[in-house]
RNA sequence: GCGCCUAUAGCUCAGUUGGACAGAGCAACGGACUUCUAAUCCGUGUGUCGGAGGUUCGAGUCCUCCUAGGCGCGCCA
């Protein structure tokens, strides 16, 4: 459905363009095309409620003064019907539109009625999606890096679902490969110490005390049955059962943080199915792969990248590299029509690469999309948290969730562009205060939760906006609240599109702010029904769309607090 | 050395995709609770948009060069 900001719009630039097109057909001025002009809600108030730029764009090919056209313009506008009171011209060629404030309140009985859906458009139209996030090694526990990931990730994709995207999740398992044997030697040489035998432990290894403590596990419920087995099989059984018990605890601290995905892909599998070598023979058949040095090399210079890259060791064995081209053809193949891979921007050097990759294969690179984000610094006390594996200061998804909350860890990892460095103030994510936008927010929700009790415990009912007198609403901070939720829906789809979900958690607070204004200077609960009934009407609008807002942020919506 | 990202108020960051006088939060100061939650609100001001050129009616936004910081440049992932 054409949301109310929309058909506001639609039916002002029909008369511009109308008046253009008059304009042309009486002589007065002359075009090939109409230019692609805009109809912009100006930043400043005092230029109307929306602007339009046509007479700079026009005034290029008919050489006229802009303002000159403008006029003419503005001669043969016909804005009956369009809510338009009055009209301008200013600055270099500006036809200004100011707007008789009727026109908003017709959001109040669309968002009662759409309800939780209010916001959801049909932008996507359908198209399948999927976004790829987190793929966190299952070698070890997640970290602040994978935790904005998740944030990141599941946001997007609530926002395309709201787009009207069919999207979906995905976590790609790195269970093969040369980090996996290590993994694999790591665990025997610690199973083998703990049983006290003197064996060395692997230059690369993984150090950490949690795989001792799944080696000691191991000890516990089978003893040392494994010390003269054969050790390929020792290895590949520790390296499943211990994958099996790593992949299961990423899965709980994702659903701890409210993630939850659509579907678990391994690795594994692509080199077992043979998908690899598949996909090798077949870029081999176009000409992007050669051999050299006994290796074979992908021709990614030839799409712009800095160097070749190696697809398999002169061993005989396939890189890393290798299993995500066939696992982003698998993809492809599985109809996904545009998929999203959110990276740390460390990786940023193989975007090209498997950009190139994707092109060789015959799809169009610009439908994959690979968001990069800047890594996280902590914060406590005023200092930053160095975290070292070695120092043994490493802050896990589960110790910052158990630690801030989960509503706030979420919110402020999508609260900055994600190529921007974020840096997570731990004591203000912990805080109960104004500073504290998460809180914030959620407090206005709670706030017109605590109304609506109030009312409900004298007795009183709550109105339907259609039946109220919404004119009353008249004061600057009820008309600007009521902007403001006009503007919900083209901030999910513009925040879908461009994967931008920080521009919710910035609309949220925001929005926030403005209730918080309005409950300030003016009472909800009067001795005025007729008055009480339209802002009760306007409170429970803000109710939904904050809520929905926090809803599409993966946060709760506290009715007290 | 080459490549990618970043540079906006004292701090942390937005900036409607090229529009009019560049915004918000924090910090600072002063106010507002016998009334729906003061986890709130209302006032007070701050900018060589890193620097230099260019593109045009118009640049924080696009192009080139320079400076500073982060990251990357393995037959690791």
């Amino acid at each position: 459905m054409e949301s109310v900001l929309e058909s506001v719009k639609s039916g002002i630039i029909r008369a511009i363009t109308g008046a253009a097109e008059k304009a042309r057909a009486e002589g007065k001025i002359d075009f090939e095309t109409l230019p692609e002009f805009v109809l912009e809600v100006p930043r400043e108030k005092g230029h109307g409620d929306f602007a339009t730029n046509i007479a700079m764009l026009l005034a290029r090919h008919v050489k006229m003064q802009p303002r000159r056209v403008a006029e003419m313009i503005n001669e043969y506008l016909d804005t009956a019907g369009t809510w338009v009171a009055r009209r301008e011209i200013a600055g270099p060629g500006f036809i200004n539109f100011f707007l008789d404030s009727g026109w908003m309140y017709a959001v109040l009985p669309r968002i009662e009625e759409q309800g939780n859906r209010y916001g959801s458009s049909d932008t996507g139209r359908g198209k399948k999606v999927q976004v790829e996030f987190v793929s966190a090694n299952p070698t070890g526990l997640l970290h602040m890096g994978n935790a904005r990931g998740a944030a990141l990730g599941d946001t997007m994709a609530s926002l395309l679902q709201a787009a009207g995207f069919d999207v979906s999740r995905e976590f790609y398992i790195n269970d093969a490969g040369n980090q996996i044997e290590n993994f694999g030697k790591s665990l025997e040489a610690r199973y083998l110490q703990q049983l006290g035998h003197e064996v060395p432990f692997p230059e690369d290894g993984y150090h950490g005390q949690d795989i001792i403590d799944t080696v000691t596990g191991i000890i516990k419920n089978d003893g040392d049955k494994y010390v003269d087995v054969d050790p390929v099989l020792r290895r590949e059984f520790f390296i499943k059962h211990a994958l099996e018990e790593k992949l299961n605890a990423i899965k709980r601290s994702l659903e701890n943080f409210g993630v939850k995905y659509d579907n678990w892909f391994s690795e594994q599998t692509l080199h077992e199915s043979g998908a690899i070598d598949k996909v090798l023979d077949e870029l081999r058949e176009r000409g992007s792969i050669y051999e050299n040095d006994n290796a074979l090399w992908f021709k990614s210079t030839e799409f712009g990248d800095e160097k070749d890259e190696v697809v398999v060791r002169s061993n005989g064995t396939p890189t890393y590299f290798a299993a995500d081209i066939a696992y982003h053809k698998n993809k492809f193949e599985r109809g996904f029509e545009w998929l999203i891979n959110i990276w740390g921007a460390d990786h940023h050097g193989h975007v090209r690469r498997l950009k190139g990759a994707v092109e060789a294969l015959g799809y169009d690179p610009d439908n994959l999309d690979i968001v990069l984000m800047q890594l996280v610094r902590l914060f406590r006390d005023g200092e930053i948290i160095r975290m070292s594996k070695r120092s043994g200061e490493f802050v896990t998804l589960d110790d910052l969730v158990e630690e801030v909350g989960r509503d706030a860890a979420r919110y402020f990892f999508v609260m900055r562009s994600a190529d921007s460095h974020l840096d997570f103030d731990m004591d203000l994510a912990k805080s109960q205060s104004t500073d504290n936008p998460v809180y914030y927010i959620q407090y206005a929700h709670a706030r017109i939760c605590s109304i609506i009790r109030q009312l409900e415990e004298k007795g009183g009912a709550l109105p339907e906006a259609r039946d109220c007198n919404l004119l009353l609403l008249k004061e600057t901070a009820e008309m600007d609240l009521i902007r403001k939720m006009i503007d919900f829906p083209e901030e999910v789809s513009e925040a879908a599109v461009n994967l931008e979900p920080h521009r919710i958690a910035r609309y949220a607070h925001e929005l926030a702010g403005l209730f918080h204004s309005f409950y300030n200077s003016h009472r909800v609960i009067v001795e005025d029904r007729e008055l009480q009934d339209a802002r009760l009407a306007l409170v429970i609008s803000t109710r939904t769309v904050v809520g929905r807002a926090l809803e599409l942020l993966g946060l709760t919506a506290p009715e007290s607090m």
